[in-house]
DNA sequence: TCATTTTCGTTCATAAATATTCAAATTTAT
DNA sequence: ATAAATTTGAATATTTATGAACGAAAATGA
């Protein structure tokens, strides 16, 4: 007689290798009764591990308790990183307080800021606060309705939690930067955060990759000439697109 | 007779080698009796050095398993499960706003309440917050100084932005329970924020495990004739370390 | 639709594993 | 050295896992 946990492990394989089975080819696999293969089923569908349909049991593919997906698969990855490694290198120091706004590119800085003693990270992103944490940074959260697709503290709360801070920079994320100037993001709620994250900070830094250039979205929360953007190289067209005198940093890849 | 200590380890490297054996094997190798091994196994257990299954010891050191699989090699995890699924069916409802604590048996809640429609979690757990927003669930954040250790958000702003809302119930976690029914966790300020959870809630329930029942720690934050506590099945000696009158729903298994 | 077949849930007796208790042996502290 | 505390192994009580039996529910096919 096998160990009722190997029985179990050797379910759980088999169910999702074939994606769908029945209960005879598991009473053959195990060499056990019906019952007991439903008994297994019952109890591994409560765990969540399968899914039991008539006749036998479906495997489920839960991806959704992992962190999410879209940090990790994300477009333009590697310039990103070489963004948020140029702004933490450049622009944080030792024992700083420091703005992350939440988003993809501001989250690859998390990494590189271990190597730097000290700093203390205020963020309204999810992952940007559990990466902090999950590289010992002391971490401080702020709260407030988060939006289900990017993940950001939002609202009223959130706002006057930030605007009782002040940061020695901010590092901000953007989706368009106009021919203006202007600093644009879909949702107008997240525009509010941008807005006071960049106004409670002693310097503010928009990261952005190339693709942001010449884009523009519905919520303007500020304009160049108030933050240094940092950038990687800029083609021709990418520099006309934008007004002369911008504070740029262009990151060499 | 060999030194405990030394037996503990043979143990510890035959179960991680092994992967999964029986308590017979480990009566073998250490040419010790049955109760012996088992009190080894319990104490190994509890200090989180292997897993307990019927039958004998599973190892809890595996690098090839995923995020979701870590969670599953928690202490006491399946119990956590049937505690967490028996609240939401029984005191969560259809519209509900309700107050998931940060921790382990209060985070498996998540998962179930996909099944009640419209519900808004509201949590200073980020891995609960993320889990919860992974089922597509309304959630609100408390921010706040995030611990290292919990990842639960704490401090005076955690605090306001909590007495700043009403839920129709609260989900509490504890790490002990003592003789007197008193509510006990071992750092004060995430006592201060599980007091509050409870203040601000219709109802509270605390979940707790057979493993808190008698376990005493530094902070009171309440006691149980103020919460409902779900739990497993007690034994007796359990039920005794407990006051009379107590408001308790046992989950069966 | 209805009858047939298959699958499912429940119950029960049995066997295996675990928990509990207690006395003896061993270790530790004074 | 002696008492107290801990550890151990055996005995016994309790819990859990298993397989078979049987009626209920669901799928199948005419």
């Amino acid at each position: 007689m096998m160990l009722t946990q190997k029985r179990r492990n050797l379910i759980e394989r088999y169910v999702n290798q074939h994606e769908l089975c029945r209960v005879n080819e598991l009473c053959k696999l195990t060499s056990t009764s019906e019952s007991t293969i439903r008994r297994d089923l019952i109890q591994m569908e409560n765990q969540g591990l399968i899914k039991r349909v008539h006749g036998g049991a479906q495997s489920v593919k839960n991806f959704s308790r992992d962190v999410s997906q879209h940090i990790r698969f994300n477009i333009n990855h590697d310039a990103k990183i070489a963004i948020a490694r140029y702004a933490v290198q450049k622009f944080v120091h030792a024992g700083d307080y420091i703005f992350i706004d939440a988003g993809t590119t501001t989250y690859e800085m998390v990494p590189f800021i271990t190597k730097i003693p000290h700093v203390t990270i205020i963020t309204n992103g999810i992952e940007t606060a559990l990466c902090s944490l999950n590289h010992g940074i002391e971490t401080l959260l702020i709260g407030g309705k988060v939006k289900d697709d990017t993940h950001a503290a939002v609202g009223q709360s959130a706002l006057e939690q930030i605007k009782a801070m002040n940061f020695a920079a901010s590092f901000v994320g953007v989706n368009g930067i106009d021919y203006n100037g202007n600093l644009t993001t879909p949702d107008p709620e997240e525009a509010a955060i941008k807005k006071a994250e960049i106004t409670q900070a002693g310097h503010a830094y928009v990261l952005a990759d190339t693709s942001k250039i010449g884009e523009r979205n519905f919520a303007v929360f500020d304009n160049i000439k108030d933050v240094v953007v940092v950038t990687n190289r800029l083609n021709l067209s990418q520099k006309k697109a934008l007004p002369a005198k911008v504070n740029l940093e262009e990151v060499q890849e």
